[in-house]
DNA sequence: GTATAATGTGAACAAGCGTTCACAATAATG
DNA sequence: CATTATTGTGAACGCTTGTTCACATTATAC
């Protein structure tokens, strides 16, 4: 059956999307045009249609992971004035959404970032280090409001934060999705928590 | 030109460390029995000489992984009696060789993990989990001996000890090598080891 | 020293990959 | 309504992949 015919824009949002589907769950390079055309509904050669090359479907991918994680950030600092519940709150978030936001330590890690153009590693560096650069600020905020005399500055406590969801991924991901993350990060907090207040 | 004739064991050895060396740099998908055969020096064909197949070799380098592992960790348990003391240690080697234990973060986010058998992926976990175990071991200790009281038990205070390398090795990575890996852990450090004593 | 087992080689394979292209169908424009 | 631009389709391409196999070479065992 033939697919209707959409707009270049939606098309271009759907494969996107798919990608970062995929990506969750089997990672970038098992990622084929053909499953992916497959998934979108549309036959393989429809994509270059949309997009030039397969290098520009992960990079419009890539695009989209910054975004969500900005919207993530952004999102979490209107929701309360207080950093250090913000913090939480964040924390809590990637629990929750840690089946779906897979795709970004899949990518962090991907061989297409060292086998890929360079402009891709770029590409991904800049979109963490914003994400990062959010945290730190309200780290910075925190720290501020604080009586404690940190031990490091907030940028080492950042990355830390980003370390927290990381080894919490990992090790979900790797237990089968058994290993409980929501406790994991419950405790990990309390500890992190305690250099900040 | 031919190449000499050595014993199986001889080559499997090689084929693992091969593998690994590989692994470190373009991860695990990049992988193909063609580069690694000629790694080896050998002809693609002749790998099927030491191992049934390609699932096999990879089996083999998960394990040279695990060992590693242990064998650092059990090196550093012998250098010194103080807890604390073993975990500076153990991060100031993860500072050290990271460009060629990047095979391992490369390992546990690979797609051949949620793609490949399920047998390969309990074998990583496995691995991963004796290894922090003996993590949660010293930091047990440390615990009995410090003044603090934790907020949080051993064990997920040794998963987030295992994130400050996994962050630090996700940012240097996507630096391209020019995150100053050490000078991070070192103050990472300082953190963590506010929690313990 | 000869037979036997172990290891290396090159050719060949089927399958999957990303991509191109002529052509068909549909939507947008006039 | 007619024209034109946009989008979808199926076949075909060159390439790489993992693997097998008959054959050549070398080490080991008797």
């Amino acid at each position: 059956m033939r697919a209707a015919k959409r707009h270049t824009a939606f098309r271009r949002r759907q494969i996107g999307e798919a990608i970062l589907a995929m990506m969750a769950r089997d990672g970038i390079a098992g990622l084929s045009t053909a499953r992916l055309a497959r998934r979108v509904g549309l036959v393989p050669s429809a994509l270059y249609r949309h997009y030039k090359n397969k290098d520009e479907m992960l990079d419009a991918a890539i695009d989209l992971i910054g975004e969500r994680l900005l919207a993530q950030a952004s999102r979490t600092r209107a929701a309360t004035g207080d950093p250090i519940r913000q913090l939480e709150l964040l924390l809590a978030a990637h629990a929750r959404h840690m089946p779906e936001n897979q795709a970004i330590p899949q990518l962090l890690f991907s061989e297409e970032l060292s086998l890929g153009p360079v402009s891709r590693r770029r590409r991904t560096h800049q979109k963490l280090r914003r994400y990062i650069g959010e945290i730190e600020q309200i780290i910075r905020v925190a720290l501020a409001q604080g009586r404690t005399r940190p031990a490091a500055d907030a940028r080492t406590m950042s990355i830390m934060f980003m370390g927290l969801v990381q080894s919490a991924g990992i090790y979900w991901r790797l237990s089968g999705r058994r290993f409980d993350v929501a406790r994991y990060l419950r405790q990990a907090w309390r500890l992190f928590r305690g250099l900040l207040v």
